[in-house]
DNA sequence: ACCTGAACACCGTTCAAGT
DNA sequence: ACCTGAACACCGTTCAAGT
């Protein structure tokens, strides 16, 4: 069985959406971004998308495939963001730090979305499929940001999956630092960035080619 | 007015508990451990309790305040874990480490626990202040074991608040990844801690040496 | 195929009333 | 002081019925 057939582009029957399925995902972030995960709930959403409370069922099992869709919409933005943040830099080292600022970046500006990616509200994560393999994707940035490194002798070498897992949790770290306000106000300024977010990037990556061990 | 006045120990009064708050607190951590956070609500503990879904109002605010102080017995064990770890071991870097590992173990070991601490079902944190201060002291043993590697010579001098932010950070990516299962299967023995994690907390302090910056 | 309306079980919270 | 029972508003989910 197909599992996702017509996901993409669902043809406008006539009815109130082409794609109420999106149209959910959207009404979503913006519950997120303008009220926090507490008040996203299905009812809520449907009745900002103007159809009945039982509509949304036509389209996700449950509450919680709702939020694994949303959550892998946030990581191909996330990974995205990621990219563009690295841009035509050449050394792999700036590279790499620059793929972990867009990360800081993406949680911050967008708090409320990336709790849903790692918290517990959405339930048994790995069963989704499509959301395992966005999240494995944007891991897959760092990894071979990693790669890079050491092929130009600026990382120890060996298994760069331990690497890039320290860089994954010192970002991860440090953004939900952030966000819970633990390091001072989040937004300084619109576009700037944390001072701390270039340093302590700065460190991570800095300590792939220090280490002893 | 006294915030907390006869918190500790109620007065047996012949009704149902001679401490109820205390004992709500249990039945939140015995459903954290068993069942996870999603489980977690204030009609079911008051029926394990014994109590009317309304008692539990006689000494907690709200929901909001009963995860409070749920999370603030966290901090408080975390706290003792991280000292204990460290136990009599003079060198001030292997202090450092073992406080991150016994950090990283009472995460692991109470994933539902650790998620009620730094998600988002607990919401405005700042806003309880014992909560805040149990916060802080666990923030402190991280600080305060920098500063004596520091004085060592064991770590870059300047403001330590940056160098503890940079461990804590890690620390806390780590557990949040194992938690995860990102990392592989998270207990692997009874006793025995992951592997990875007395590599990376070691990763995480040498960073503090050598780093250029 | 897609949506509606009623219905059920459940939860957070409040409040008058009980001991 | 501390607890109970009824009550209200709300949510997730299901299902027969509509177009």
């Amino acid at each position: 069985v197909p599992t996702s057939s017509g996901r993409k582009k669902e043809q406008p029957t006539g009815y109130h959406h082409g794609d109420l399925r999106q149209a959910l995902i959207d009404a979503a972030l913006r519950i997120l971004a303008k009220k926090g995960s507490a008040q996203l709930n299905l009812r809520q959403l449907a009745r900002q998308t103007g159809v009945s409370h039982a509509a949304p069922y036509r389209h996700f099992q449950d509450k919680n495939a709702l939020l694994a869709a949303v959550a892998e919409e946030g990581f191909r933005k996330m990974t995205a963001k990621m990219r563009a943040l690295a841009g035509t830099e050449a050394n792999p080292v700036l590279r790499l730090q620059r793929h972990g600022m867009g990360y800081v970046q993406f949680a911050t500006e967008n708090p409320a979305h990336y709790r849903v990616m790692f918290g517990s509200e959405l339930q048994q994560k790995h069963a989704d499929e499509s959301l395992a393999a966005a999240s494995a994707e944007a891991f897959s940035v760092l990894l071979d940001a990693v790669v890079a490194c050491q092929l130009a002798g600026l990382a120890r070498p060996g298994d760069p999956m331990n690497s890039a897992l320290f860089c994954w949790s010192g970002v991860h770290g440090l953004s939900l630092l952030l966000i819970d306000g633990k390091l001072g106000p989040c937004g300084i300024g619109k576009t700037n960035t944390h001072p701390l977010v270039e340093e302590i990037t700065g460190l991570i990556v800095d300590s792939l080619q220090h280490s002893r061990r």
